[in-house]
DNA sequence: AAGGTGGACTCAGAAATGTCGAG
DNA sequence: GCTCGACATTTCTGAGTCCACCT
């Protein structure tokens, strides 16, 4: 039985209690909390006017200079995550404009003047148009519904078939609206600009137990139609404006407490420092919170990914014990212990995600390991020329397909016919397990271990083997860097990261193509003509001859070391085109070994990292040497 | 005491935006 | 030096995991 719908309405009571709970956990550090004022404050205005180059400088100056190095502190006790906090408030999505009076509604061929907030939701639909979304019934469906209902009585009586609704003239006024954006001078659009990095001043930062920290998110999210992953259900539903009614606010007592905008409240202010939110509201979909959070670059994002990297470590020292134990399992006379072994024995080798049990209907219909149905396999006793075969089709999480043919031990393949026996496909593979009770063993195995770690562990020790493997260190750096790319690759391929191929993949490959037949025309008559010019040194022996030969040589190795980094190019586009490297160099591998990669080899940390990454990974740069192991 | 539920946090790819080098 | 498009980066917000708490 799956789950039950979830959005009820809290009950008061319990959350007074744990308000309650709250405020006593937190009146210690309350005390505690040094009322530091902001005593930094960059001057930021200053630098604004200058050009850019100056700008950059100033980057770099500030890159090096006073960062906070967190990770040389003590840590905070337990569960308080600051003392002191103190930030603007989110900024809020701007206000509906009204079309002009030239661009029209047309209700079944006629033009009907729409009020404003069904003018704003009517835009919504008209901005997605040429969206493969808006083909969709259920969207459609959706939208219509929700539409209607924030129409007036007027406009329900006349608007009763999206069929007969023309969106296209605001559908063009958009379309033409962002053509003339692009099209705007430089001066334009660097006063855009000016004012888009105002507000990121202003509201993109916080104080942070004395120290100026990076905001990720910090505007609401602007009102329009719920785009959900794959097959959702409530595609096209509207997802409505954040109010600063709808807002919490959570910061330290006494710092300045964030002002609402002009004529409104907020819902809450809260000062909870157990959490590491700043801002928070429920969103009317699924009614579920979101949150305004640190960016990853902060003390608080980073100690947590460092502690993660940290678990993932001490993993390793007893995954071969687990693993024996789950073998040991998979002969339990306990049909649920054996469950439990297989389903770890996934998650382990095949990188699974756990796989909670979800809301039907709610959501799209994806599964992870726990809650794999017996229609997603498909056993194979022989499997071009393997045995034991289990051929996997689920979709996973973001409705990501997972699709492999995997050859499995024997034990584990007795196990899945069993499991499979006298069952629909509509059922669970794993009847008896579900990620508590799978997380709760782990835990029992290790402290802090639960499934999600195993994702971690696997992807930062096959990256460390395959750099092992694959680095080598005559190569130059272009040829070092691919080496780095495939270990990277093999483990997005373990994780299962996927993307579309690019648009415009083939044709850049074509253009690759046409520049390395190019340059190996350069390379042939670059060869030739050191020929002619050695044949010419040969016959007069003069100094200019001499030096002419030196200098087509080397011409020719220049075009050489060209050509060869452009083949190397190809293949690692050819092999990446539907990899996405991003998500497990970004979640999922320990820093400290790539750093260590680009030490030990002398390759510059720039070269695998962005400016962003570097930022987020700064505790892993400064502390790791070359000798680091994972 | 098992299972449901809300809350808080990580992880995910698409889309928007910025940049940079070839022509 | 300028423009244009390919590619890189950033933004966006949806979709998971996991745990404490409640019944």
């Amino acid at each position: 039985p799956r789950k039950e719908k979830r959005g009820k309405i809290k009950e008061k009571k319990s959350k007074e209690e744990k308000k309650e709970k709250r405020k006593k956990n937190k009146k210690k550090s309350d005390e505690e909390e040094t009322p530091q004022k902001t005593q930094k404050r960059k001057s930021k205005e200053g630098e604004e006017n200058n050009n850019n180059k100056k700008a950059k400088k100033e980057d770099k100056k500030e890159e090096t200079e006073n960062k906070w190095k967190w990770w040389e502190e003590e840590k905070k006790e337990d569960g308080v995550k600051w003392t002191q906090l103190e930030h603007r408030g989110p900024y809020f999505a701007p206000l509906y404009e009204p079309l002009p009076d030239d661009v029209q509604f047309y209700y079944d061929g006629k033009p009907l003047k729409l009020s404003l907030a069904t003018e704003e939701i009517a835009t919504f639909y008209a901005k997605m148009l040429d969206h493969e979304y808006t083909t969709k019934e259920i969207f459609q469906n959706n939208f219509f519904n929700d539409w209607r209902k924030e129409m007036t009585s007027k406009e329900q009586k006349i608007i009763k078939d999206l069929d007969k609704c023309d969106f296209r003239e605001i559908h063009k006024y958009f379309v033409d609206k962002s053509e003339a954006r692009k099209a705007l001078s430089k001066e334009e659009k660097q006063k855009l600009k000016e004012e888009s990095d105002k507000i990121q001043e202003e509201y993109g930062y916080c104080i942070l137990d004395g120290h100026r920290e990076k905001i990720g998110n910090f505007k609401t999210e602007p009102p329009g139609l719920f785009r959900g992953r794959g097959d959702h259900p409530k595609m096209g539903m509207l997802k409505k404006r954040i109010m600063p009614e709808d807002v919490v606010i959570n910061c330290s007592k006494d710092s300045k407490i964030p002002e609402p905008p002009e004529g409104h409240k907020w819902k809450e202010v809260r000062f909870d420092n157990t959490v590491t939110w700043l801002a928070s509201w429920t969103e009317n979909i699924q009614n579920t919170l979101k949150y305004i959070m640190l960016n990853p670059s902060s003390k608080l994002k980073g100690e947590k990914d460092w502690q993660k990297y940290e678990v993932a470590r001490r993993l390793k020292d007893v995954v071969h014990k687990i693993r024996a134990q789950y073998r040991a399992d998979w002969k339990s006379k306990e049909m649920k212990k054996r469950q439990r072994a297989v389903a770890l024995y996934f998650i382990d080798k095949l990188a699974l995600r756990a796989g909670n049990e979800k809301e039907e209907g709610e959501t799209a219909d994806t599964v992870g390991c726990c809650s794999l149905r017996v229609e997603h396999i498909k056993l194979h006793p022989n499997l071009d020329g393997q045995e034991h075969v289990v051929e996997f089709d689920f979709l996973g999480k973001d409705s990501i397909r997972y699709y492999n043919k995997v050859s499995v031990e024997k034990m584990v393949f007795k196990n899945l016919q069993l499991f499979m026996k006298n069952k629909n496909p509509a059922d669970d593979l794993f009847d008896r397990l579900n990620t508590s009770i799978l997380n709760r063993h782990l835990q029992s195995l290790m402290d802090g271990l639960s499934a999600k770690v195993f994702r971690t562990y696997n992807a930062s020790i096959t990256l460390q083997e395959q750099l092992k493997a694959l680095t080598n260190s005559e190569d130059n750096v272009a040829g070092k860097l691919l080496s780095y790319n495939r270990a990277n690759r093999a483990v997005a391929i373990l994780c299962n990261h996927q993307r579309s191929t690019p648009k415009t993949f083939e044709k850049s490959m074509q253009n690759l193509q046409i520049k390395i037949d190019a340059k190996k025309q350069q390379v042939e008559e670059a060869q030739q003509e050191l020929k002619k010019a050695e044949d010419e040194f040969e016959d007069t022996k003069d100094a200019k001859a001499e030096a002419n030969v030196e200098k087509k040589k080397k011409l020719l190795k220049r075009l050489e070391e060209q050509l060869a980094k452009l083949n190397v190019q190809a293949t690692d586009k050819e092999e990446n085109k539907q990899i996405a490297l991003g998500t497990s160099k970004l979640n999922y591998l320990d820093p400290r070994i790539s750093i260590a990669w680009c030490k030990k080899f002398g390759v510059p940390i720039e070269k695998i990292y962005n400016k962003t990454q570097r930022e987020k990974f700064a505790w892993a740069i400064d502390m790791a040497d070359e000798d680091f192991e994972f």
